[in-house]
DNA sequence: ATCTATTTATGAAATATTTCAAGATCTACT
DNA sequence: AGTAGATCTTGAAATATTTCATAAATAGAT
């Protein structure tokens, strides 16, 4: 909110030259209420004047006023996508992953009749009213490896507000609103027990489990879980910290190979963290995947180019675009929704060593 | 626009819970215009009332309704964001760059208080009026590798209507509107005299100048400046259609591999084609960078992870989004702007052998 | 104390729709 | 021809702001 000098106030553009529909009810020879039933297809006004005031409309090049329509209807038909970024010092680059979900959002939304407002968040600002409350968008999406469990208050309000609002990210007990995720424990046991049956003994863990993020937290459990149905060791000083950074899996990789704990397999917690311990490993001599086999998660789009490729557990980011779209559609329209888990999948490339392709 | 029933015309939720200016008047025994004044701190509002209508508003959970005030100022602080797709039969995949220049522009907008709209789009239907027209955004910034010069006469469309855009692309003579590009043709030479610099003789080009993309036909150019630059000669054989797509790389490279002219250089018109290009190099047994130096341009996120990793011509997102956004706000407050060349910069990586790194 | 100028506040108009309540017009049936 | 019922259209109200024109209150100067 800047200071607007008196002067200012006068010097705004308020009248327009765009015709409006009265100016299409007059060139139609019709009352200003049928041009607007008109143009909605609304089955109170003939067939005939239906097409006679569209054809007007079209060629005085009139639009609907959104402004003034939703100041009526209290509907936007947007949709408001909140993503919200792990605070990072590099501030340029946005997670690929939430990148690719944003372009499938998107097309979704396009797909339902909704546009999108995209707008970065910090968590800590007042995003929880912002926009459905201001009557811009008729529902939220959230998006972010958020720690949403210190911020339910916030939901809370949220939900008091009677903001309709869905989440990606897991599904937590006695939490309010909805969400979509993937099973993540189930995705890290896939790719733990992918490494196990590859005949790994030794499989370490790169990731941040300590603070933040449920989701990691699940993802550690499904190795958990996988480790002890393999019958293998779960040894403490093969889980190393990693924040969701290439560089930062770099550095857990080699800490991880300071420990003095030999091992065979590793298991990040994110792609980023993947690649970058990849690249630590062969730095400093070890052969990816004859060594170390390495499985990633998220399936972000370069894991496919890296060499060795990435092993990996794939979120499906177009039906989850579609799940959190059409769910939050469904809210908007009072329809009821359920929380869902998707279920992950592996994709098996070269740095773990099954195929050679 | 679908067809909607009588019913349905009586089942939408008109009444809004939420508190209005006029409660906050009430609560705060003032009239109702005192408090827009205040809420958007006008001086014309003594400080003290200022403060005690800004605490109540809060305490209310009060937000100005965007409608309602867009209505009266014709404003929507947001800028619509139409992103214009190649068609592809793979409709999934939105092109990385602009997908990073998405997330930037949003950054952009975010610093001088616009939110984004955004939207995928055709070349043919109405974007052109949609946006602006109709208040929903108060300009609009066009993204694409797209074919502007067969769309003159709608961006003269958009001119004559007053609109406020601004396109990402290049400089085009006698063109309506503004635009920021880089400078392909020098981008186009750089990466070519790199080749030569490097005793390359041969110097293949892999895209797409027949049709479309005024952006390759420049880069084109500039790919043969530099060549009489370096007195080489241009040799028809090398120069290859593909569009821009990874698959229409790898085919290209092996139909330039049929031709049966040898070359030691390739000049690919964007990263994606210079990935499958290599591919298709790998996989009949040519190496690269020892036997073909190759070059791409965009500096894709990917570029950095292949493997050679790519040489490449960057266009710097972060800065051309920062002078979009910041000459369509210009725009937007009547102020003069002028088109812009970015210069590009040559990533030298492995792929043209000019570095071991 | 009066007048003038400035500061502060207000009522009402304007903005472009949607929709309610009600009025025309038309059709069909007696 | 008259009338009930359906179909089509309309005037006016409602929506939540911003801002114009003006009024009230305050301060300063004579």
């Amino acid at each position: 909110m800047d200071m607007l000098s008196d002067a200012d106030f006068r010097a705004r553009k308020v009248k327009s030259d765009n015709p409006t529909s009265r100016d299409i009810a007059n060139a139609a020879g019709v009352s200003q209420a049928t041009v607007s039933r008109a143009l909605r297809n609304s089955p109170l006004v003939r067939q005939d004047t239906r097409d006679r005031i569209h054809k007007i409309a079209r060629e005085l090049n009139y639009f609907v006023n959104r402004n003034a329509a939703g100041l009526r209807t209290h509907q936007s038909d947007t949709i408001a996508l909140l993503l919200f970024e792990e605070t990072k010092r590099d501030h340029s680059r946005v997670n690929p992953f939430f990148l690719s979900m944003l372009g499938n959002i998107t097309r979704s939304a396009a797909n339902l009749g909704y546009d999108v407002l995209v707008s970065f968040q910090d968590m800590d600002n007042d995003w929880h009213v912002q926009y459905q409350v201001s009557n811009r968008a008729d529902g939220i999406i959230l998006l972010g490896y958020g720690d949403y469990v210190s911020y339910r208050e916030k939901l809370r309000s949220l939900s008091a507000s009677n903001t309709r609002f869905i989440i990606w990210g897991p599904i937590i007990q006695d939490h309010p609103g909805h969400s979509i995720g993937c099973d993540n424990e189930s995705g890290g046991f896939q790719a733990t027990a992918h490494l196990a049956s590859l005949g790994r003994k030794r499989i370490a863990f790169l990731g941040n489990v300590t603070k933040g993020s449920p989701e990691f937290i699940k993802r550690y459990r499904g190795y958990s879980n996988a480790l002890k149905k393999a019958n293998l060791a779960k040894i403490p000083e093969l889980r190393v910290d990693a924040d969701n950074e290439e560089q930062l899996g770099y550095q857990g990789a080699l800490r991880l190979l300071d420990s003095g704990e030999p091992f065979d397999g590793l298991f990040a917690v994110t792609d980023l963290i993947a690649i970058g311990a990849i690249r630590a490993l062969q730095d400093k001599g070890v052969n990816v995947p004859r060594d170390v086999s390495v499985v990633g998660f998220d399936d972000i789009p370069v894991a496919s180019y890296v060499s060795p490729s990435l092993t990996t557990v794939q979120q499906n980011s177009e039906d989850a675009s579609e799940l959190l779209v059409g769910n939050l559609v469904k809210l908007i329209r009072n329809e009821p929704v359920k929380s869902t888990l998707m279920p992950p999948k592996l994709i098996v490339r070269q740095s773990c060593g099954a195929s050679s392709f």
